[in-house]
DNA sequence: ATATATTTTTAGACAAGACTAAAAATATTA
DNA sequence: TAATATTTTTAGTCTTGTCTAAAAATATAT
């Protein structure tokens, strides 16, 4: 069994692992985690001793099979009670963050095969992310950033990049919702802006934001 | 802001209170929370300084009306979770205490209230136990032990005085739920067991399990 | 009322998880 | 390659919540 400290700590990692090909290093987690290095240093040591990470002094860190196994069902409880909060409990998209990284630490199988259940199996969360299978494994569809696409291409918005409320309230101000088509009218090559259509309706999007929403192309 | 562990002294010494008149004992409390004297005295230094107990040395503990509020508040969410598992992710009434233990300590006001919402105003738990409403009140029903019925009294069956795992399955297995109608048809002087009519049958049940059994008189 | 038993508190220790400051290892740059 | 900068680890401290053992207070019994 592991403390809710050591939850933290394997999430972390399994994050951080998706966007770096070698290990994961110690100032890296720390970051995320909002602690010292040298907290992360001592932490390290012990889930190394539980068999969760590899661990070579000064050489980053690597989940374990076993490891990368508890972090995404620690990833899948968050996605699966951000999907309840917005469906069930009326929840907006950007006030779910907070509530499921509690909710992620309850332990209970049951709990969440039975909340895997009621909500239909959903394959992924309010944000668009993947939600990891029994087995921790994820099916990742083929998404782009907005600001890839090129003039007169369309996607469907799937995802964003920046999950903060801040990001995701503007979203919401202008409509911009997961599912909705976006067709790329002009880019300006002076700021990297985009004009989009969405709805029928013209759209002036900054740079920022379209490299923080995710399209599917079409 | 309380922590997990002065949230469990709080429950508990709420749960005790209901039981005694006068202040809880250091001890009642080790015993309920399977933890040692000193413990407790140390935390309950701690919570009175918080003001949520009033503590004189030797005297034993009371609440405040701050302190009240906080338990039951916690005692609230408990039984909240508790018809949610239930109602909606088909645990039985003998698997939810565990779980519920751990989610009765997830921190977010919007998440119970809509909880609260979803579950359309619940006022009793899967036990029978009364869910204390948002300024942390419950009205009580009255309710006797099914031991207290005389010959030929009828009443409904509202609640148990044991819900350990072991006693609700008894319960299944007896088929007899909340909800149901029990008439006291002969008691046995000699071991002050109970024959009984239910769902029109009749059945022979221990004094043990009639003083763990709340009926409304009828 | 005095002796005995029980309850409660205090004193001191320990583990988990964090921190600061300093040392050691690794990386970078001239 | 030597000098400097950065990263990481170690050493020692702190807080929270627990424990054991012993002392102090209260309760009970003869």
């Amino acid at each position: 069994m592991f403390t809710l400290s050591e939850e933290n700590y394997l999430k972390a990692i399994y994050h951080l692992e998706l966007d770096t090909v070698k290990g994961v290093s110690t100032n890296a987690i720390a970051k995320k985690l909002e602690t010292k290095a040298s907290s992360v240093s001592d932490m390290i040591k012990k889930l190394s001793e539980k068999d969760v990470v590899v661990y070579k002094k000064y050489k980053g860190v690597t989940l374990t099979v076993f490891g990368k196994k508890i972090a995404a069902s620690i990833v899948r409880k968050h996605r699966l009670w951000e999907v309840f909060l917005v469906e069930k409990l009326n929840f907006s998209w950007d006030e779910v963050h907070d509530v499921a990284e509690q909710l992620e630490h309850i332990k209970s199988p049951k709990l969440v095969n039975q909340l895997d259940i009621f909500l239909g199996f959903p394959s992924h969360d309010p944000h668009g992310d993947p939600i990891p299978d029994k087995d921790g494994d994820l099916k990742t569809i083929e998404k782009s950033l907005l600001s890839t696409l090129e003039k007169n291409e369309t996607g469907v918005c799937v995802g964003v990049n920046d999950s903060s409320s801040e990001f995701l309230k503007f979203l919401d101000k202008k409509e911009i919702t997961l599912g909705k088509q976006i067709r790329v009218l002009e880019k300006e090559d002076f700021d990297d802006s985009l004009s989009i259509q969405i709805d029928g309706k013209k759209l002036s999007i900054s740079n920022k934001i379209a490299n923080n929403l995710y399209v599917q192309k079409s």
